[in-house]
DNA sequence: GTTTCATGTAACGTCAAATATTACGTAACT
DNA sequence: AGTTACGTAATATTTGACGTTACATGAAAC
């Protein structure tokens, strides 16, 4: 299976976003991400339907943060993405027929979400800020990283 | 992406196999576990390699159980099929050069490491003994579910 | 010993989900 | 008007799981 890294590079945009003065465009975060322009607005754009981004159109518009990094935590940005699977392995037949396979299931399914259920909540822990506090000290370094980057 | 579902099925294949008193087919498991017998030679063959279960070719051969149920966990299971990622989700980058995204990287990757450990903890504990032991006394209808089941 | 049953395995085909691309529409700035 | 930028539908590509075909090998039955 192809891993959705959605999150990840969404995290990755937002928080370089967020230490910009200026909204970025979206062929500018596809640059940093690489990725294509139109597969930022359609992702990040579920986050503006959420209120969570801006967008301006025209010259000098683009995409800027609209939301207190304190207050947006990973698991709020997982959900809002709509990442159906967390996991990629599963069960073949969802409602068995055969009694043996639904003991098998019902284990399985059991401990995978004792599993998503920690996962939820160390997602639920992180905030956008916490981010943004992990390499507080190296920014110079981290935004000369992308060519172009935000000055 | 499509779910990998061996482990799903192979432990319903091995369960049914440990209540029968004769070795069973690829053709007759393909046909319980709604797949393909070229899929399960291949997938049940990388047990067979750790020992735990045995192949006779030729007339009334086929596959039969070489382990202890007691001792056997969903677990070890799961490494022996070799399942790559658990996770349905994960990062863009593996060894990214904006610190940024590293940071991004670190936070996403120990969540996940900790859910993965939970699970795999979880399926440590599991038996195919337990498994067994969840439909006991239900045999009848359990096998009832598939035609030309064992007798 | 040859026919039949069954596994072993390489090679290739199919399918679904994630991602990428193309194309065109709309709004805003100059 | 022309340029910049987002919005979005439609389509293509890619990747990994799974399915299928084909053929080889070994064991039993006759």
């Amino acid at each position: 299976m192809k891993r959705d890294s959605r999150l990840s590079w969404v995290l990755h945009a937002l928080l370089h976003m967020s230490q910009a003065d200026r909204s970025i465009t979206s062929d500018q975060l596809a640059g940093w991400m690489d990725t294509n322009p139109v597969v930022v607005r359609r992702t990040m754009g579920l986050l503006r339907d959420e209120g969570l981004l801006a967008t301006v159109k025209g010259p000098g518009g683009g995409w800027s943060l609209a939301c207190d990094p304190e207050k947006v935590t990973l698991r709020r940005l997982h959900e809002i993405l709509g990442d159906g699977n967390l996991f990629a392995i599963g069960v073949k037949t969802e409602t068995p027929s055969c009694l043996v396979e639904a003991a098998v299931n019902r284990r399985l399914t059991s401990a995978m979400a004792e599993a998503e259920a920690l996962l939820l909540a160390r997602l639920g822990e992180i905030t956008l800020a916490d981010l943004l506090a992990d390499f507080a000290g190296e920014d110079g370094a981290a935004f000369a990283t992308h060519r172009d980057g935000p000055s």
